[in-house]
DNA sequence: GATGATTTGTACGTATGTATA
DNA sequence: ATATACATACGTACAAATCAT
């Protein structure tokens, strides 16, 4: 080797870790070219370790490859997008219904306590928040299910659509359809209610659709 | 380049294809070691591509890593097996709850011939044929979810599930019933009654549970 | 427990393929 | 359309970590 650096053994994991943030948080966009040479001087490592993490960014949806032509951020036309809503909506589902037939005690009062919070936020247009809440809110529901791999795949799906997402809660009325429904999700799982749980979760996601654009930003 | 291979530009993908078939055929068993040298032969490429196919095939789940030690083919905890189950059946019933919604005319017409053929196999005892029309079938339900995504999720969970089968049709048993659980579900399709096929669908898979185990061979 | 052997991890060189003037 | 420039794909080299003795 040639320069004295740390030297560890997940390098590579590190810069999956730090890309995907970086694309999650939209300081990538959607078709960004992502040139592995700038990479590897961003993350002060030779190209060789920044292509096995473009490639593992590549499995999982958040870049694509084409050969010989690089790697850019995943551009999803219109019904490709659709489709991992769909994907998304029905993970969720899925995990609502499990959760509200396996929630410990402690999960449903904390949930809703969370929930009821979350009211004032609502009430003060706080959309920064709001926003946190909701995240967290589908998280739990997710890790709720007890099951880790259906978790995680639920999650997966769900940053692979972050970069997508058109402020989702732009405007006081989106705060509080969001709450709403959220309200009634919380009431089902709370009754372990697992089939109206899916239901609504299904529809909940669906009908954020019309927030979610493909290509965002173009170059 | 040194020397004057073929040379084309997806050699990665294929090194992954062949090792995904020949992991999911039972040539590697859970737990082998995946060594890099070795497999670069095998394959007539450097490590380089070797190493970048291993990392796709762990992205996929089909094969672990651990830092500096190597890559060995996946092995599942008893629990891990559980809930990797648990996922292709509901990955699969949700495929089977929008076939039924969404299936072409002719989709349905090949599907009930394609059950009807597979009878015979049934009566004959024919259980390798009778593998590949449930492989088959399987597929079809899938891809008639008419969202590709979802059904590459799901073909996916089965594959990564394909190792640890332990041999789903060794009685005859054993293949009626499975013959029962798929006419109902086909039933349940040519009606369009999505809610039937989905419930169905999750039970038939749940039901193979059994026929599961982890570590099928420990190295 | 230390030393040598094996194997992984990272750097870097060079050819091929793609885009651009 | 041809040539030039540039980025990627794969190979090789060597360091560091693990394993075996």
């Amino acid at each position: 080797m040639q320069q004295g650096l740390p030297r560890k053994g997940d390098t590579v994991d590190d810069i999956v870790g730090q890309l995907a943030d970086a694309i999650v948080a939209g300081q990538f966009r959607p078709g960004e070219k992502l040139d592995e040479l700038t990479l590897a001087n961003r993350f002060f490592v030779s190209r060789t370790p920044v292509r096995e993490a473009l490639s593992q960014l590549a499995a999982m949806g958040l870049v694509s490859r084409r050969p010989n032509r690089g790697a850019v951020v995943a551009e999803l036309s219109e019904e490709h997008l659709a489709n991992l809503i769909e994907v998304m909506a029905e993970l969720e589902a899925v995990c609502a219904r499990l959760a509200a037939e396996r929630m410990s005690g402690p999960e449903r009062r904390s949930l809703e306590a969370d929930h009821l919070a979350a009211a004032e936020m609502v009430r003060l247009g706080r959309t920064d928040a709001y926003a946190a809440y909701d995240t967290l809110f589908h998280a739990r529901v997710q890790s709720a299910a007890r099951n880790p791999q259906l978790s995680e795949m639920a999650a997966l799906s769900r940053s692979r659509l972050t970069p997508f997402r058109t402020d989702l809660f732009a405007y006081p009325a989106r705060l509080a359809r969001s709450y709403e429904e959220h309200e009634m999700i919380v009431t089902a799982l709370l009754q372990a209610d697992g089939a109206k749980a899916e239901t609504l979760m299904r529809q909940h996601i669906l009908g954020s659709k019309a927030q979610m654009t493909p290509a965002p930003v173009a170059r």
